[in-house]
DNA sequence: GTTTGTCGCGGGCAATTTGCCCGACCTTTC
DNA sequence: GAAAGGTCGGGCAAATTGCCCGCGACAAAC
């Protein structure tokens, strides 16, 4: 019986170390491929028609959420099981919509992650625990994160403008207008019904956009 | 000759894996313990004294930052090396001024992180090249010192900003005028050296000022 | 093909806030 | 009692915010 085969998609080099011990030596599956980024990924699919795909949602460049439509654009029956540090809601939601057949995090036990590969090579979608609990958490309180109500573009200028960017150079770092990044920032907080900058911040570290120190 | 021993801390299970290939497979290194949070790290360190410590600084409870002063309190001739995803010169200087011996991002080549454990045992602190690059950019100096040169009333304020309160609202708990509040606003930026109101939520985090998260 | 929707981008303009000056009170300390 | 420093606020030009608008791109729906 010939192994399952899998492509590892994580930008730290440390991490696909770890998954080759997880996984490549699992039986019945083997490792036929690693990228580190969205395209990369992108390639090595088309290249290996791989029985599974184990990426990250945050890539450098296109986001792990964009790959993952990619992918399942191009070929329908792609099994994807999204593996990240974030336990976010959010996250899992859009991932799953966006064709994912499971969503691990980091953080749990690294057994889930082969049941979860196992799983979607059955057909199952696997969702870990501590995600669960979290968006159940989220629609109990119906406030929900926030962050679906944001537009990528803006979760980008939220990022940099918790990060103490000046508008100036928000402006500058993506190529577009100050004006554009102030009325982003104002549509933001609008969104987000917040009143300071301050808050801003804290909204950032909440949803763990930004880490805390 | 015995092997160097490291204890490694990331609370990722795969993560520990990918350290393992890294580390214990390297001549010289041995891989004396594992830790996922802060405290873990603490009573790791204590029990099995490592020549090195290798450790990521966003952990769950305590953050990474303290764990390097908790430890190097109880011993200050302590090796321990940052590893962690955050390409922060923020991060950095924090854990250097801790009392870090290096500084290496997870995105660099694995082999870097061999090279800091290995100049952290010879007293040399190793930072990563892009980590180098970012605080050259962001010139943030000036950071990290500033609380002594603010008053007790700037201070409070600066504290209640910091967490999101309008400037109205401080003033009704101050019982003084919102025009007061603005003058300190702008007086404690402008002592702080400070361009944005989010920065000024990060002096108030990196300075313990606020607890973060 | 067209409509409808959303997204990213920015102009415009009044209202507000900031940046930076000022002086008037305290205390403390020499 | 004079000097020094903290606290409190007024004033005013310059900058920013809050909120409106329209434009073009692009995808989905009719």
């Amino acid at each position: 019986m010939k192994d399952y085969s899998v492509i590892i998609v994580d930008d730290h080099p440390v991490v696909r170390e770890g998954y080759r011990r997880l996984i490549d030596l699992q039986p019945g599956l083997k490792i036929a491929g690693e990228a580190e980024d969205a395209r990369a990924a992108y390639a090595q699919f088309r290249a290996l028609r791989p029985d599974v795909v184990v990426m990250d949602v945050t890539l450098p460049g296109a986001s792990g959420i964009e790959a993952i439509r990619h992918i399942r654009q191009y070929d329908d029956s792609a099994r994807i099981v999204v593996f990240t540090m974030h336990l976010s809601a959010a996250f899992a939601l859009k991932a799953v919509q966006a064709g994912a057949m499971g969503y691990i995090t980091k953080s749990s036990d690294p057994r889930l992650l082969v049941e979860a590969i196992f799983g979607a090579l059955r057909g199952q979608t696997v969702i870990s625990p501590d995600v669960i609990e979290a968006i159940a958490r989220d629609r109990i309180s119906g406030i929900g994160t926030g962050l679906t109500d944001l537009s990528p573009r803006q979760t980008e200028i939220l990022c940099l403008l918790a990060r103490g960017w000046s508008a100036e150079r928000i402006a500058g770092e993506l190529s577009i207008s100050p004006k554009t990044v102030r009325n982003n920032h104002y549509q933001i907080k609008s969104i987000l019904g917040l009143e300071t900058d301050a808050q801003l911040v804290w909204f950032a570290l909440e949803t763990g956009l930004l880490p805390a120190i």
